[in-house]
DNA sequence: GGTTATTTGAACCGTTCGGTCCAATATGTA
DNA sequence: TACATATTGGACCGAACGGTTCAAATAACC
């Protein structure tokens, strides 16, 4: 009956990496560079690993890559809630789209967004990516929704529009995305987040009475 | 002073194919798979020229692809202003993003818009298609900047954001584009442009009396 | 029909690709 | 200290990569 304590969980040698931590510098390599041109040399860089330590904790390439997009979209989506929080409907909805134009103006925000990238660049040629393009797709939506029906409750907007607002405003981010990564000037990027917010306030019902 | 007829224009062995076919079906070629992704088997696949006499002709990989670009936006340019014709301001709009729908449940419209897939996946990285990401860009805003001037001129909007509705309506065509590609189901991203047709219909100013 | 200019297919280049294997090494347990 | 177990770096694999060269074939012009 003398439980052993629960010492020898590994019995060899430990791993002397973080695997959370290097999957996130990989996520950043393909972040970067994309999926092809990202090679297994530019892995074994990014990673500071041995190329047969990642493969063998990892796997291939291609798993290496969905795990990278997946922990992209948990991260990010972890971050999406902590943003776009609060009561407030349009205003909040309006400092999201604040914190999109410091993204697209950061060396970092430059190279767009992983989900969308990976949308247009493996699209229906590989299956898991398509379903990640879905998942960052819902997870979005959800978050914008959020402060839009926050505002329709609030009656700042025609409760009517929700749907067209959320479908709008995923629009805007993803289109944002796409500019910063394209080789846009930032200060046109910004142009472009100016209009957005321009449109939001356009939304706003004139105060009832 | 005899002008001799101008018959010898080319002396040796007249060329077999037509460039501007040749450059299409290499365009076709570089939307479906993308940049990285297209070999030079598969260039010469898709061209039935030798590998050599596409070098000799068109140049390296990287030349080619611009080329392709080139032609593309051209092509693309001629459709849009074909396209986006008439007097009718946010009808013709409409009438626009119902074909983008058309193109968007099509076999070919579902790789997406070339100049985007080009943007997202090359990027900064390549001085030449950042280039084409900013022709894409303007040509793009000037077409649909013509059927909104014109709803402004006829009273359908608010002649102030018309700047605003030409960043929007431009917005709404590029994330049609990504969730095409993306391998969103054709009836999601059908949902999404009616959701773009109702945004613009919310545009519309009450008819002054 | 001979000349000339061009295309053509194939062989070939060195490099990099993604992936695999294994002996050496390092560490926790007994 | 000896054992068991996992990680590690590097050698190595065949294939495909983008790109180049060249002799042979071909067709318009004189």
């Amino acid at each position: 009956m003398s439980t052993e304590t629960a010492t020898n969980r590994h019995r060899g040698r430990p791993r002397e990496f973080d695997e959370a931590e290097v999957l996130d510098a990989l996520m950043e390599l393909f972040w970067t560079k994309g999926y092809e041109a990202a090679s297994l040399a530019d892995m074994v860089e990014a990673s500071g690993l041995n190329k047969s330590s990642l493969y063998n904790t990892f796997g291939s390439k291609d798993e290496i890559y969905d795990l990278a997009l997946g922990r992209y979209l948990d991260t990010r989506g972890g971050m999406l809630d902590q943003i776009i929080t609060g009561d407030r409907g349009l205003d909040d909805l309006l400092d999201f789209f604040e914190f999109v134009r410091l993204e697209a103006s950061s060396e970092s925000g430059r190279r767009g967004c992983l989900a969308v990238n990976s949308s247009t660049e493996l699209g229906n040629a590989k299956p898991t990516a398509a379903e990640f393009s879905k998942r960052y797709r819902a997870t979005m939506g959800e978050a914008l929704r959020r402060p839009i029906e926050r505002a329709a409750v609030l009656g700042q907007i025609d409760p009517e529009l929700v749907d067209v607002y959320v479908d709008t405003s995923r629009a805007l981010v993803v289109s944002a995305s796409v500019a910063a990564r394209g080789g846009i000037e930032t200060e046109e990027v910004s142009r472009q987040i100016d209009s957005m917010c321009r449109l939001v306030d356009s939304w706003r019902l004139p105060a009832s009475v």
